[in-house]
DNA sequence: GTTTGCGTTGGAGTCCACTCCAGGTCTTAG
DNA sequence: CTAAGACCTGGAGTGGACTCCAACGCAAAC
């Protein structure tokens, strides 16, 4: 749930941030660890808090994992991301770079589609 | 290469088979061992020869695996095949299945393209 | 204020789908 | 005939990406 400090920014705790980034939190833990995400800020007790900034980051990855970005790939991008804005032209190399990965898997992915329906057609028809 | 009996049907060497499925010699061996290909038939010292059929069915293997269906699932496709005709129903309601799993993630990954090349001119902005 | 359950750590374990290996046999080009 | 290269087997090993565990500390609901 929801742990507002006050009157300001929201913050949320580890299941909260899984719930919401559809990551596990062992798995948002471990991106932590490999340097995915920066060392996420913690209350007085040391639990994590994580913020929209940090949300809006996971979204981002994401959407990079789910469209078949290596973690290690993810990780230069972070750090990337990390090293400042002088890092943009890069940052919009390596995304391109991506795109065209997934454009081709797009269209390989439709192809296959194809080639399924017609083996479902062909049963029909025997 | 193309190793044939006489003047009738083309058989096929493990590495042809290979290099013609896309699947490597031990993937193979390995789909063969898990009954994802029948028992495929052998010479007198007991080599491998592949047939047109047996390129036929890897090519839907190679179909149904890179739209992501698990080994495990394409292993109980394979068993209705080997059943016999009685299994089509099933074996259409299977792949339809796979089919709305596959036409989602399209959907998914063109949207996540979508929020790719969103970040690109943004970055492009900067 | 106590119980229920969420969060912490480091490290080990799991799962999937291969991939590699050793030690041998077979094939084929010259 | 011989040497190089393809193929055989059973079983062990790999890589990627988590996922689980134990043993503990905190939180928050009543």
């Amino acid at each position: 749930m929801l742990v507002a400090d006050n009157a300001t920014a929201p913050v949320y705790t580890i299941g909260e941030c899984a719930r919401r980034s559809g990551f596990s939190m062992d798995t948002l833990r471990y991106y932590e660890r490999i340097g995915l995400i920066d060392e996420v800020r913690r209350n007085a007790t040391g639990q994590r808090r994580f913020t929209d900034g940090d949300l809006e980051w996971l979204g981002t990855l994401k959407c990079l994992r789910d469209t078949g970005m290596p973690v290690e790939q993810m990780a230069r991008f972070a750090a990337l991301v990390r090293d400042g804005d002088h890092t943009i032209p890069e940052r919009i190399r390596l995304l391109e770079a991506h795109r065209v990965a997934v454009d081709a898997s797009l269209d390989d992915l439709a192809a296959k589609r194809d080639y399924i329906s017609g083996k479902i057609a062909y049963y029909r028809s025997v």
